[in-house]
DNA sequence: GAAACGTTATTTGTCTGAGTAATGCGGTCC
DNA sequence: GGACCGCATTACTCAGACAAATAACGTTTC
């Protein structure tokens, strides 16, 4: 019987979980099991009275999951029919939640392999626009964020921060914000996984020389090698991710 | 009752709006104001029972869309501290709603070449996948489509939904479940506007030979000669919403 | 005096129960 | 057979109360 642990304020360093509410918890519950197949499109949850009544919340609760999860396009409720899941093209796949909620389960390969082709794609171009754009402030922030990789390294938290702080500069630079929201939320998503996996394999390249030359191409407004350098960053991603899925080369 | 549709009653010309509960008028109502800048960043909303007063519903209601907007993160929820409207870094700017609020106000120069920015990145390495992976069935759709646009023209409805089903085939070829909710997402929004502006300035350039010369690039499995013919696409598009921006008399 | 600690007021969060509105389904009438 | 009409079901809306969280303030303690 899991009662819930009374979760005062927890000071790990982690700004990972937001003490979700009630109605927080049961969306991504709800959505897990969603973008995880248990609940397929097409299907009709329990109505409300029902669900809320087996989970022991109220109405109300329930009812508030359900719109966050019908904003994220991931159900459809109307009267009389009731709500339902709806079909996978309706879904927000590029929502940071539900990105989230699909990388907290099991990805799957196919879906893993579609995320970094996007990657393949946005990225090297968004970095090539920053090195047309950024400015010197940008370069500056970038150049402490580096030095803080440098320094400690991505196993710890500090490291994992400043690389953050690198990429978000580089998006910032770009000035682009329909770029920044698509690749931070990709990035975020992506990030959580990939750190999870390093546990089993703690051997991976040093990714420190791709950041730096990335950056030194941006520094120098070289969009041409900005390009390159972000396409290498990608390949490198994918093959730690995939690499610590499985041990086989995909296509 | 000229037209025997099954449909029951759908006295509203309309069929865009899906009749919008109390909650999801709010939601748009308040996303639109805040993305528009009506409320800025930071800017703390009125409380739950003075909003749902002022606004004559119940705060159940008004809750929901509170919900529907926090989950699409245009706003932030604490107690004691209030409901506040977050950082523009974190609205989620490709959620197809807040990308057509966005657009029903007044997009903003800069905005809308940013998001032609981002279609010219993502949807000709769209149409080179498909070009790749295309099966004899999405040609068939294209082509069927295709058919259609050149019958009635995209002024008329039944052309614009030949238009859609040719994009939907086309980025369903992809097979890439992102760039299907990106690309399809972004196409309704600047679509919907574009189809409005154009009432001032009919002029324009036929669209349908471009759009042939992808489907033939695709059929092909051209993947380069599809990626340029989409470009070109892209590019017209985006003269024919600027063009009809600057035309138009400024009120 | 400053820092740790408890108190309080305010706002969101949750619950309950009732009534309303939309809508698919089946029956009825022509 | 088709159009219309009621019925049952479900989500939707409302009202009011209570609980939980927390920023701001005041108090204690060293």
């Amino acid at each position: 019987m899991a009662t819930k642990a009374k979760q005062t304020r927890e000071p790990d360093a982690g700004a990972r979980r937001k003490a979700l509410r009630i109605h927080g918890t049961i969306a991504r519950d709800l959505g897990i099991h969603i973008v995880s197949g248990h609940y397929k499109p097409g299907e009709v949850l329990n109505g409300e009275i029902a669900a809320s009544g087996r989970l022991h919340v109220s109405r109300t609760a329930y009812r508030e999951a359900l719109r966050m999860l019908a904003a994220k396009g991931l159900v459809e409720s109307r009267p009389k029919t009731g709500t339902r899941v709806s079909q996978r093209e309706k879904w927000h796949m590029l929502d940071p939640d539900v990105l989230s909620w699909i990388f907290e389960f099991e990805p799957g390969e196919d879906l893993l392999n579609s995320l970094f082709e996007l990657r393949k794609i946005v990225e090297p171009e968004a970095a090539a626009l920053a090195a047309e754009r950024r400015t010197d402030e940008h370069i500056a922030i970038m150049a402490e964020a580096l030095d803080g990789m440098e320094e400690h390294s991505l196993a710890v938290e500090e490291g994992r921060i400043a690389d953050q702080k690198f990429h978000a500069a580089l998006l910032d630079a770009s000035n682009n914000p329909f770029l920044v929201t698509l690749t931070s939320g990709v990035q975020a998503a992506v990030a959580w996984t990939t750190i999870f996996k390093q546990r089993h394999s703690p051997l991976r390249r040093d990714p420190i020389p791709d950041h730096r030359r990335v950056f030194e191409a941006v520094a120098a407004g070289d969009a041409k090698a900005a390009h390159k350098a972000m396409s290498d960053l990608v390949d490198m991603a994918l093959l730690d991710t995939t690499g610590a899925r499985i041990g086989k080369a995909g296509r």
